[in-house]
DNA sequence: AAGTGGTCTAGACCACTTG
DNA sequence: AAGTGGTCTAGACCACTTG
């Protein structure tokens, strides 16, 4: 519970650390009613608006339920919900410590098919970018690529032989702030992906399909990240505890 | 971009939404400077605090840096993430139209092993409820559960028996608030859970494991969810857009 | 009618950082 | 020394909702 930062906490994180430390130790059960800001206002003797942006963050955060004339209560959690951050390959595979490289394998341009204009809400048949990679962990396979890359909305991908940056990293340079949705299930390795990935074929798999949009909402790029389902493993923490922190 | 809700956008919101769409559509680049805040401040005809809180809000969503005497500044994206929500199953069926129900398969009260009392973080072999249950969406099985619960810190559970709430849920009623690890991966189905799934065995399917800790970090519950990989799919949406959106 | 939250103002003092 | 952000105050007016 401790902080490692030197820098006493402002007052309106001590409130707020106070009223979370309530809710997750279950002292203040779902249901419990929040003081109100008057009298927080006198327990702590602050003004308002320090005690209004405590409870506007928990509220933003779904720890507490805010209602007029009644008051402030702590929610009911809802279900065990997960916040899931998927690293970019390079920085996974740093993270095992074991140097990382990539190779482009296929490169294309074509027009898209009438398959992958529904999939990525294109109008008519857009020139596209095929592109397949395969992503290193030392030696080893750490990972298959299968990308299109939207020509209408980069037509600088045409020209470039991905050679210094992989594909991933090149559009977040130059595309910055996109939305994404993001797929992720259990496959059995058709026969290209097992055999790049030295795997049989068959063997389990984790997919990560992603379709990446600009703010208007133009697909920018499709990838599907096919990784070998024994030696790579996603990890989520849910902790509440984050409200509001700082973000760094 | 429009929003259905009738009632007309607060001032920071107003301003909160500018902003982010100059960051979006990339007329703000990475490194751009934002106005300071009493540019702001002329520009919207507000006081510093609604500014303050806009830009504060943005800088806890890792959109804008904040550096005294030099400004405010876009950030450079972080690299692909993904905000992932895991529902609970029931949730996940009824989302698929079909009726849920589940059944307790095994249910026995022992003491944890060494192996479990190094996952968990267990000082001493506690007593634990191992329990495997099956869910089902209409007739199909949907997802075989395998989970053990410290009975040192939920005793009441030893007496339950899981017919009316599966344990998932009994648990979420009862230790409310808890932080939770998640791991999720592709893995070859070992007989039983092939038997159970009705799948073959070796067939891939989505593992999830959960470990779940109270606010004093004792550990409550660990869970496996094993899906077939071919029928579960879980979606993830990144969309920095939501910024500072209450939450409701 | 009254309690409670939602939002905003105008100003203050300070900390940090660059030049 | 000066620019910029970080935090806080005291007060205001209003909207909503319950009784």
């Amino acid at each position: 519970m401790s902080d490692s930062s030197p820098q006493p906490l402002s007052l309106h994180q001590r409130i707020l650390n106070d009223i979370q430390q309530l809710i997750l130790t279950g002292t203040w059960q779902p249901g419990h009613k929040i003081p109100v800001e008057h009298e927080l206002m006198k327990q702590y003797n602050c003004s308002r608006m320090t005690v209004s942006k405590v409870l506007t963050q928990l509220a933003h955060a779904r720890m507490i339920e805010r209602r007029r004339k009644s008051g402030s209560f702590v929610s009911r959690p809802h279900s065990q919900s997960a916040v899931l951050t998927i690293p970019d390959i390079k920085t996974e595979v740093a993270a095992l410590g074991v140097p990382y490289s990539f190779e482009v394998l296929h490169k294309a341009r074509r027009k898209a098919t009438a398959e992958e204009r529904e999939m990525l809400g294109f109008e008519r048949a857009v020139p596209v970018l095929e592109i397949e990679c395969r992503h290193l962990a030392g030696e080893r396979p750490f990972c298959f690529e299968q990308r299109l890359i939207n020509l209408d909305a980069v037509p600088e991908a045409a020209k470039e032989t991905f050679e210094e940056t992989a594909p991933g990293a090149w559009l977040l340079q130059r595309v910055p702030w996109t939305l994404a949705e993001h797929r992720i299930r259990a496959t059995g390795a058709e026969a290209r992906s097992a055999k790049l990935l030295g795997i049989d074929r068959g063997a389990a798999v984790l997919t990560i399909e992603r379709t990446t949009r600009s703010a208007q909402s133009t697909a920018i790029t499709f990838v599907r990240l096919i990784y070998p389902g024994d030696q790579h493993e996603l990890v989520a923490t849910f902790s509440p505890e984050r409200v509001g922190r700082p973000a760094q």
